[in-house]
DNA sequence: CGCGATTTTGATCAATGTCAAAGGTGGTGG
DNA sequence: CCACCACCTTTGACATTGATCAAAATCGCG
């Protein structure tokens, strides 16, 4: 239960926070080549997936800008509308709710790869804010400029609702955790499963490591639990051995017996995303 | 907590409940006309809006058949891969979690419109199972006929992605009601929810009441909550003189004050769904 | 009329929230 | 290098919500 989106945004119009863009194109139909594509890890899971890479990775028409966000600082902010959505490169986000009684909902945390900012209505404004937890790089891309073309090219149109799904898949996990389980399943569960999806795009030397920015009261608002409640469960997961949360540092202890503290059957190995099929 | 899925399945494969099939015709591309078509109410929602009316209304040509499936009866089964997806054309469905324990989490009741059996992925089988809450009439549609023709087709494509969006924003919802809200505001507010979403389609004469065919247990299961606590919570409201809820009727009493205990801005009138935009 | 499912109520208990305060940690400026 | 400060973590005592257990009362239906 937490009051303040992180950071004290000074006076009323609180100022969108720039990002320093590091790279803009005009809208060149079809760039012929972008050097920023190369090696990009993200490409299969963003619009450029779509894209043809005949000569070399490019980025579609309504790509319009590579930009750092600061931690902390808002990319998609609640009831300001934007027409544009992106696609996080690297770093934390998180996608939360704010209550009128000052609390906060966080609706989901947002890795490398995720898409955030997409419109439920062309026009209406999100009905939630995304927020950078660390140094976020994203590219974005115009929402109009992204329909029109997708009206033609329904590869674009089926890689939306491949990943609308995949977020509602997401979001209906979610519920089941909130819905049906302890205050520990939560914590393990919402770990493990932040693990896994960071994991691939970790820094760490570690396999048993990763580094995850989030604060206990960002852990608590995910799941409906007071960070307090959550620290009181992370000591136990930390006294059973099944896992460390330090310093930024989420050390996996015993992933057999964690899997099975959070009601999984975890079989999977965690592995990096790839691009996924269609449906809801 | 709930255990059975309501039906006592006798023995282990339990049968695939057939539902009545009442029309169906082999896949002609594009049927000149679909009587049925005429007057259909949830047109406007399913994939047929993407059709041509230049010839009054027909059906795609991945549609395959219309039926009904008793109360109790499943739509979609969990693990047990479908290749068909459904437009609920009248009645109520629940979307819910089996867990190992027994319990069940209700993630979405389902009112005439919805659409049903959207896979997650082409091949897997569906997370989750969908279950009539009354009789329900269905209009069902191939789904690999359906993604084919989304491939050259992209209002098909992105009728498929507003789909998926308008699911993922009602699961973000449910989200923050579970998470941040007490008791009683969840049962306040899911009553308003399922009352603003069934009365366009509800037969009852007057305006302020609508059938709803979910047991408290249905509720508690949705809400993260006992059915026990649930009847209490019915009770306060009851005695505030907000709603009743009785014999499978909800009647507002009094929706400004009943908006309000459930934390909404009640602004926008009850009114028939329409065709949305796309987006997440 | 009788039966199974649902609703209702009461008493008690456990999980989680609330309040308060004491350590840590890292960053900043002198 | 130190002192300070904001923020985060940790712990304890206590309050409250909602779960659990048990049992009537009702309802729908054959």
């Amino acid at each position: 239960m937490t009051v303040a989106p992180s950071q004290d945004r000074s006076g009323p119009g609180h100022a969108r926070s720039p990002g320093a863009c590091l790279a803009r194109r005009d809208h060149c139909c079809d760039g012929p080549r972008a050097p920023w594509c190369e090696g990009c890890r993200v490409r299969s899971l963003s619009p450029c997936a779509t894209q043809s890479e005949a000569n070399g990775p490019t980025a579609p028409s309504f790509w319009v800008s590579e930009s750092i966000v600061a931690a902390g600082d808002d990319i998609v902010e609640q009831s300001e509308p934007c027409g544009d959505f992106h696609v996080i490169i690297d770093g934390w986000a998180v996608q939360y709710e704010l209550l009128e009684d000052g609390s906060r909902q966080i609706l989901d945390f947002l890795p490398a790869g995720s898409i955030v900012g997409l419109q439920p209505d062309g026009d209406a404004p999100p009905a939630y804010f995304v927020q950078a937890l660390t140094t976020v790089r994203v590219c974005s891309f115009s929402m109009a400029g992204f329909l029109r073309a997708a009206r033609s090219n329904s590869a674009l149109a089926l890689w939306l609702a491949a990943a609308a799904s995949r977020s509602h898949c997401r979001s209906l996990h979610r519920l089941t955790l909130l819905g049906r389980m302890t205050a520990k399943k939560r914590v393990a569960a919402l770990l493990l499963e932040l693990y896994r999806q960071g994991r691939p795009w970790s820094a760490s030397q570690r396999e048993d490591e990763i580094s995850l920015p989030m604060t206990q009261e960002h852990i608590g608002d995910a799941l409906g639990l007071t960070s307090i409640h959550v620290n009181r469960m992370l000591r136990e997961l930390r006294e059973e051995g099944l896992l460390v949360l330090k310093h930024g540092v989420l050390r996996i202890l015993d992933r057999e017996r964690l899997a099975e503290t959070a009601g999984w059957d975890d079989h999977q190995p965690a592995s990096r995303p790839t691009s996924h099929r269609v449906g809801g």
